[in-house]
DNA sequence: CTGAAAGCGCTTACAG
DNA sequence: CTGAAAGCGCTTACAG
């Protein structure tokens, strides 16, 4: 393989005016740089990146932490996964992926070893063992998930403060004022997760400042599961009109086969809002309305915040990404409303 | 961060002895490689990644390549993931991840820039874009699945056909004497698959043989294309007593929704065994018979043939791992012979 | 069993 | 605008 002395041989060159040609990092004459950039492609000519690595102060490699949970959703994980791995490349860097298995000793070893400029967290949990390691390791990271101590960490993700808000907002301007959230299992809210618990102070909230009538029911992902929440809603709010989801994504097919059963009509009888989803809701009967997770730009927001720290000016801080509220067909006014 | 120089003077021996001592590519004195063990844990010392890249033959990285199709499953596409990383680590290899964007361009900057030692393709279709830049880049290369042309490669996959004569010995063995293939969408057999149509072909070898009947149709993941292939499968032998599902996902659980409405009971009035299946199939009612799609065990043996490869001593050739059957509660003798 | 030294292929002050 | 050279931190012949 053609090494930059080759380069700058065919080129006439020094291999530093090579360098800088190729890092932009001064200024090199037209016709130089033309040469170059023949002599480069005659060659094939790739910076050997272990030399790179060594010479300058750059990987331009990101680790990317990814444990899996018991309730981690796989296809969101992989799409956020995804997500960064596509922002990453728009920056120059590739992706190295750490599992469970390695959580906190793998960060160790990639960032003593020098492999890598910065690390992406994703599916952090509330108190996170990664998360003592990221403090003491000093090098740029940025998490996709907010921990109880933000200090001093870069953080990124959906407002879900924001979404609960929103998904009631709708509601209420389409008239309901009778609205029930349908949220995750319970241990969601006892351990591990900051999402959901944010999701529902911030639901029965904005029901409380819109003066309408809420109530909130955690909810089992198996069929009997489904119905004991939404009973339990139901003797909470006779009149319910609208159901908030902020579940997992098994529990919407589920409660829709229900509902049909019960001859319960989406939206007619009861509209329906998916809040914080990481899956498409358009296969649903009828396509569902939808505040998504946002992992595209979780992603890419993650990777932006770790090149500016690693280019030296950014401060720790926790970035909320605003929500999006698409309408499908699950949402109506109230059947009181048609009526009336 | 310490380097090996600093280590070598707290050990008070020469660097070359300390590589040595951490590479065990040759005999150290037990005092010296103790010394030199103190040195490295007092220190904290770990070799630096890009200095080893360059001035050594490996980088202990491989790359993987994981594109999603439009019938890629993405927890099953995530669970070969973190086996390869997994089985990686084993070996001191970290993964490096290569998305769709990049298929074929990542493959050749990696390998071009040697980061990568190594190359585990995920995801392979029978034509895949990949194959010609991987036979061009003679880098030490492992194939999870199986192209049309596989001259010269290395892959690794699930015996499908011995997958398909496995579920249908195993229902003959119950008595079954009319069993159905519950298949994927028509385009997967037109196009990109090598797996579903090896196992159709031999699911229906396999019943010629036994001396029963056997039918196959194709089905369309909603409730409507399920019916439609169940029906289908019924008009070709009305007689059916089992099947076979080797299919999407989503069908399972359609497929039961409609077997409970016509009342047909599963396994006493139909068997239905899951073959190839990435997911379980435990929550299902009844827990469904399944001949796993072996993640684990594919992703393990891909970085093995991989390492072998890079050690020198390893001859392309495909090897397929033996399917197994996990009995559940979704099959048993079929309802003629129960009441014989 | 161990050491001194070359060399891997870059980047980046230093110099002009 | 360009070049000669030091140096990054290892591995591995070469030598003893």
């Amino acid at each position: 393989m053609a090494n930059i002395t080759d380069v700058a041989r065919v080129a006439g060159v020094s291999i530093s005016t090579v360098s800088y040609a190729l890092s932009g990092k001064r200024p090199i004459a037209d016709a130089t740089k033309t040469r170059i950039a023949q002599a480069v492609t005659e060659l094939g000519y790739r910076p050997n990146a272990g030399a790179r690595m060594l010479a300058g102060s750059r990987t331009n490699i990101f680790a990317l932490t990814a444990p899996m949970h018991e309730d981690t959703h796989p296809p969101a994980l992989m799409s956020f996964v995804l997500s960064v791995v596509t922002a990453a490349r728009s920056y120059d860097y590739d992706v190295l992926l750490l599992t469970e298995g390695e959580a906190t000793t793998g960060l160790r070893r990639v960032v003593s070893s020098s492999l890598v400029d910065g690390i992406i967290m994703l599916d952090v949990t509330v108190e996170d063992e990664r998360i003592d390691v990221i403090r003491e390791l000093g090098l740029p990271t940025t998490l996709i998930g907010i921990p109880h101590d933000t200090e001093g960490l870069t953080c990124v993700d959906l407002d879900f403060e924001g979404a609960a808000r929103l998904a009631v907002s709708r509601l209420v301007a389409l008239g309901h004022t009778s609205i029930g959230l349908m949220g995750h299992a319970e241990a969601l809210y006892e351990r591990g997760s900051n999402y959901a618990p944010r999701f529902r102070d911030a639901f029965l909230a904005a029901g409380s400042d819109a003066g309408i009538q809420t109530a909130f029911h955690t909810t089992v992902a198996t069929r009997p599961g489904v119905e004991e929440s939404l009973d339990g809603l139901r003797a909470q709010l006779p009149g319910m009109t609208a159901l908030v989801l902020n579940c997992n994504e098994n529990i919407h097919g589920i409660l829709l086969e229900v509902l049909r059963e019960r001859e319960v009509a989406v939206p007619e009888a009861l509209s329906i809002v998916s809040a914080c989803s990481s899956f498409s809701t358009d296969h649903f009967l009828p396509p569902m309305d939808v505040i998504p997770l946002p992992s595209q730009e979780s992603g890419r927001r993650a990777v932006e915040l770790a090149i500016q720290q690693i280019a030296g000016f950014a401060d720790p801080h926790v970035e909320l990404i605003a929500p999006v509220y698409h309408r499908k067909s699950s949402t109506a006014p109230p059947a009181a409303t048609v009526a009336a």
